[in-house]
DNA sequence: GGGCGACTTATTGTATACAAAACTATCGGT
DNA sequence: ACCGATAGTTTTGTATACAATAAGTCGCCC
């Protein structure tokens, strides 16, 4: 995308996760061309972008708003993302070749390489999760797969949760992706499939577990 | 949405689904302005919406061009909607209450009605179908997952195929949606989500049937 | 005093003009 | 003759002005 609009869209996003612009705040056009520095028509674009990401939603009347993420919505989030991906490392693992289970090696071997490093390189282990699961969704051959989970993986409360975890989560973690490597060596999709939702599934307790208390996912809510 | 923005988004994918837009075509925002009677600002709202669709898309020089629908992205798009109206109907089943259940019976009552009209009242059906998945969608009351089934639910190119659909055909689609019921009426979230991803995987057959010859869903695909 | 309604103000939608970027065709060089 | 660069044309991106609509406010009537 083009400059103006980029920039909107990136300053926006960032004043969102960074709480600069609170949950539930109105958004005013005109005000967040001003603070970013360009005309209200990036902005406009940027709000339709943001909002098809649900990180904001906008009322009846056509007003935006930061949206307000529940613990539920997480756990909506996270199940998706955990059915989605399941199924996106099945089809990889179904359509594996030698040379795309090298790039995925040699991924892991930097996720490693940044969990042992002392203090951990968080970042470093953030790069390398988010190539890994780039990398699996390309081999599954599915654009329409893809642009639904495009949606789901650049949700900022789930990376802001990251800076947070310890040497162990980050191991754990580590581990998880190699037994998903393990699956793929196979082909067995039911196997990738399976792990890859683990992982997710366990992703979202951690994120629970550090934001609020108790953790429920699935099962019917009370009205 | 507003009006122009309406008339631009409305104009423009009648166009694509009528043909009168071919395949492959390029779009170009100035003309179909001309062609809408708006002015450009809302026909770029208008490809936004069907670029997110997936039934525009663009080249990494920001043209625009109708989507070109292969049979595996069809097969993709049905396989994509099979797990996640699938999931849906779990989680329908696992929050059904009484009154819900009663609005969906009087929606396959409508839908059996139609299907038995003489002759076979197309549009009626499709109406209660789109009614009756809407139902189930907001009974498993996750924003998210409505939102993700947004994009793949108004698939043009199901619905064109079902005008095609014979009354036995339909009467199957009835039944299948009969068992459904069956399965919310005793909170059988599994059966649901079984019997959903049976429901859309054979209605991916009939429209493979109608426009190609063979059909085959999943699978590894040879590059 | 409370509620309803017109008026004022704030905010978004649309149109148009201009800027930037990309494609095309032509010209010159090799 | 072919490749490459460049100028001209086409198409998209951005800014701004204006129109339409929603919200908030004040005053009037009951």
């Amino acid at each position: 995308m083009s400059r103006a609009s980029n920039r909107a869209y990136a300053g926006i996003r960032s004043m969102i996760l960074s709480g600069e612009l609170a949950a539930g705040a109105q958004l005013r056009e005109e005000a967040l061309a001003e603070r970013c520095g360009v005309s209200r028509t990036p902005v406009r674009d940027a709000l339709r972008r943001l909002e098809s990401e649900l990180l904001v939603k906008r009322n009846e009347a056509q007003r935006s708003f930061v949206a307000d993420w529940s613990l539920s919505d997480v756990a909506d989030a996270f199940e998706l993302r955990a059915m989605l991906e399941g199924h996106a490392a099945r089809r990889a693992a179904e359509r594996m070749d030698d040379l795309t289970l090298q790039r995925l090696r040699a991924c892991n071997q930097a996720i490693f390489t940044a969990v042992q490093a002392d203090p951990p390189d968080v970042l470093g282990f953030l790069e390398g999760n988010r190539d890994l699961h780039a990398i699996i969704l390309e081999t599954a051959q599915s654009r329409r797969l893809a642009s639904l989970l495009g949606s789901l993986i650049e949700q900022p409360v789930i990376w802001r949760t990251a800076h947070q975890y310890g040497r162990e989560a980050l191991r754990r973690s580590h581990g998880e992706h190699d037994e998903l490597l393990a699956a793929f060596a196979r082909r067995d999709g039911a196997w990738a499939e399976a792990v890859m939702a683990a992982h997710i599934r366990r992703a979202f307790h951690a994120y629970a577990d550090a934001h609020h208390g108790l953790s429920t996912i699935d099962g019917p809510r009370q009205p």
